[in-house]
DNA sequence: TTCATATTGACAACATATTGTCATTCTGTA
DNA sequence: TACAGAATGACAATATGTTGTCAATATGAA
């Protein structure tokens, strides 16, 4: 029962594979002590950073996260249980309600991304920014490989 | 309430790391799907293939993967009520139980790299070995930087 | 040998995310 | 306008993973 033949390419796919999974999961590691002091999580921040960049409904942050819907209404539910977001009226449609950051959201928001940006400038000056763009182009191109397999 | 400033390396870092995230969700999915028709899972597999690289207990197999041995656990457990896995007597330690694939697991774990080499090698021909390789070479960095957040 | 320390498996609580289903509410087309 | 189909929120089931705790077992140093 011998593992099967790849190419030479199909072998290093599967080692950046690996390598993306991992990184990903410490990255959330980092995120999640990000945003740990201001009482938040990753996932967390990500919606109040979806909300504060413009008024969408539930729906409209899945999207954009590339998530479920549920499960961001799942965490934005959470958050208005904590007072860091309100459902307001959307005059375009009686169910979608637009998720808006309340002044205790935006604080909270703010004491991330402060802590944030030292946290990025920090591994972006050691990394490089010529690099991790490079490195962002190759991600985006096999995202989009992924996302259409068939291209 | 504006966002806090960041220098261009870390704005580039903030991208990849959102990149990077999200390609993890990507190939996920992906290996979900591989694994699918074996009536496997991303997870599952990746206990199999480590059981199957080297004799462990499920603790070692946490180490390898950089997971939780908790999650492990869980996981080597189920495989081993689908009759994948079994726990053999570790003579070196009592408790530490070695995790040794049946042949039913052998038999998946080969199906499933089989859909998987197809795979790899069609997605690195289409983003090329060189840049495949030159981005894990930028990975490996990152999760160094990260590993050792004082370095 | 002894004993402090680390490792391990078991168990529980929790956070994140997916899929599926349902009823309600749009939307676009005929 | 009418109506088929899509989108949305609510709810449930499930999968993955984390942290914390506990007792049993190894390990290493005094």
């Amino acid at each position: 029962m011998k593992k099967p033949d790849r190419t030479a390419a199909g072998d290093a796919f599967a080692s950046f594979s690996i390598s993306v999974i991992r990184l990903a999961a410490h990255l959330n590691a980092a995120g999640d002590a990000l945003a740990k002091p201001s009482g938040q999580t990753s996932a967390r921040w990500q919606v109040l950073a979806a909300a504060s960049h413009a008024t969408m409904s539930v729906a409209d942050i899945g999207r954009v996260l590339g998530l479920a819907r549920q499960g961001v209404q799942r965490i934005a539910d959470i958050l208005e249980t904590e007072g860091l977001v309100r459902y307001e009226e959307n005059p375009a449609h009686q169910r979608a309600k637009l998720l808006m950051l309340t002044q205790a959201g935006e604080a909270a928001l703010h004491d991330i991304q402060i802590r944030q940006a030292a946290w990025a400038d920090t591994l972006g000056a050691e990394i490089g920014a010529d690099d991790l763009r490079a490195t962002t182009t190759t991600l985006a191109r096999v995202l989009d490989s992924l996302a259409r397999p068939k291209g």
